[in-house]
DNA sequence: CGTTAGCACTCGAAGCAGATGAGTGCTAAC
DNA sequence: GTTAGCACTCATCTGCTTCGAGTGCTAACG
């Protein structure tokens, strides 16, 4: 819908007031020299911009700054698509290169790259629960009356709750139960875990183990999954680097929001057909605080099921073309490890 | 060293500034009514005070605020010290009525409990490794080749290692090994896990196992303790509300310090002989970020041995008398908690 | 002699006026 | 279709003034 030419001012200014954070005049764009044409012509073609909803003045003989839609059409079409071979790949290899071996560290370690390359802030998304699956259970009794239920997971992650044991039951019996969980329930998801528990094991349990009712009661707060996805936040604090967020109010209210596990989950949640890479611009983030804010988040997946996503949190005013390289990368590269990781 | 009258002068000046922020004037002052005097005799024993080095004046004719030596005098003598009864105490109370298990958990939740509560930010260092001994020690496989190393602390905390496992040692000779240790190991502090690994069960290992050196390397790596001490930060953002950092610039170079742990570990790492209640006031801390912060920490202690320690970070204007009571308490009663953990 | 009233003085904060200049929109010429 | 020229706008900067909170000093008071 827009010319060649609108597009070649818009991608300008674009760039310009990225690098800058300042309203970008007719003048500066033409001495750019990559558009040919005096600052007359592009005041004209920028008048129209405004018109057709691309670009904003901040007041009336300031120059021009891009709105959403700007952004919008910007990502959508004018992002230099460099992907291919930058320099940042180098920096993700090298972080892979290290030896990482349990899933939460390497996703942990990743949140820092991340938010080191960019200088924005990164929100790492752990693998769900959803897809992850028992593959190991243990009971360790700490004294007579509490023990620690630990869950080793398909990821290699471990998890741990500390459970009380009621008084009736019996050190032989406990050790009957876990060695009738670790045959019946291995490979199970986690988040199928209880209801399998009450479905195919309960009849059998009930069979062989007297108090029967108690131990359902250790062992369904033993199996509690840590509902809490995993949230790897990293560089909060990059946000303060950004002109725009020199106003410590506003930046208050993002950081804030930062703190809110739930907010995050829902932001950072993988788009349901999303794959590839998501650009949410300013309020298309449902949130108000986040307006200013722009979220590129990408997904890692397993057999083509996404299993967890990665995303940077940065200024309207952002650099979408290095950081939607990156991620991309990282997800790609992400995604490759995880596949090894299963064999 | 100081005339009455110039301790209730300090001490209402240092109140006045604590909750107003402005620098404050002898009328102001003598307007509170608790001190019985005109302002023209409050300004003479203002200059005095400054002569002296409690006060200072921003410029030539602005209010009083105090000085670090003012603070000091105030934390050191005049705090009202209604530790006793205070109303906090509920709120605290509550906090440990619910039953929480592992240590970690309890320090987690305090750190959330003291940072709400003060609206500043607190940080909680973790039971040291020093004084926690093992409980227990166990290897998962995970699969032919990889193990998880779970050792379990008196405290109950549940630290987990993913370690290699050589292709030569059979998961007979585990089992013996890790039986072996249990037997020995138990109860014995985690800092010394590794050489008493050597000194006591080496020998009796290198008759009954073959392969001693793999196995050694692979214990070598299961026992490495986590170095880096648990620091639980709570309310970190609650440094934006201060009017003194409105200014991004210093709040950001605060906010990244507190991002890192060794300056953390060195700021709240227990002082040698000092029981009770700690207050460092601005460059106390030995950091030029934080000349505006004061830091009042407390430990809490098993035996009469610190274990760990509980702080609060805040501007040096401070509610110091507040701050001092809830962590007084907050101290008295971990320290309780924990004995009556070790029964 | 300690306390207080009075007063001149200081100095930052707030408000205002004019200058500056970046940037625009429009018109007319190329 | 493009561009040069020009009048116009408006945020920002600067210097100036005013205002007032607060001081220090002196002298008077009980």
């Amino acid at each position: 819908m827009l010319t060649d030419r609108q597009r070649m001012i818009l991608n300008a200014i674009v760039d310009d007031y990225i690098s800058s954070a300042e309203p970008v005049g007719s003048r500066s764009i033409s001495k750019r020299g990559d558009v040919g044409y005096s600052p007359a012509t592009i005041r004209n073609e920028m008048a129209d911009l405004e018109d057709l909803g691309y670009l904003e003045q901040p007041h009336t003989s300031a120059g021009r700054i891009p709105s959403h839609k700007g952004y919008r059409y910007y990502v959508d079409h004018l992002v230099p698509w460099n992907s291919a071979e930058s320099a940042e790949m180098g920096t993700i290899r090298a972080f892979f290169a290290e030896k990482l071996n349990a899933m939460e560290q390497v996703i942990q370690h990743a949140a820092l790259v991340l938010s080191n390359m960019t200088n924005y802030t990164s929100i790492l998304l752990g693998p769900e629960v959803f897809h992850t699956s028992l593959r190991h259970f243990q009971l360790l009794p700490l004294d007579d009356r509490t023990a620690v239920a630990i869950i080793v997971t398909s990821t290699g992650q471990v998890e741990n709750r500390t459970v009380n044991i009621p008084p009736e039951v019996s050190v032989s019996e406990m050790e009957k139960v876990v060695n009738l969980l670790n045959s019946k329930l291995v490979n199970v998801p986690l988040y199928k875990l209880k209801t399998r528990l009450y479905s195919e094991i309960g009849e059998e349990m009930q069979r062989h183990i007297s108090h029967y009712e108690e131990l359902m009661q250790v062992l369904d707060t033993a199996l509690e999954s840590d509902q809490e996805q995993r949230i790897y936040l990293s560089g909060a604090t990059n946000m303060l680097n950004q002109p725009e967020f020199k106003d410590v109010d506003k930046v208050k209210t993002i950081l804030d929001l930062l703190e809110e596990t739930p907010t995050l989950l829902k932001m950072m949640a993988p788009e349901l057909g999303g794959t590839g890479i998501q650009v949410r611009i300013g309020t298309e983030n449902n949130h108000v605080a986040f307006a200013n804010c722009s979220l590129i988040t990408a997904t890692y997946s397993l057999d083509g099921q996404a299993l967890g996503s990665i995303g940077i949190l940065g200024p309207t005013r952002m650099e979408y073309a290095r950081v939607m390289g990156i991620l991309g990368i990282l997800s790609r590269d992400l995604t490759a490890m995880l596949a090894h990781w299963y064999k």
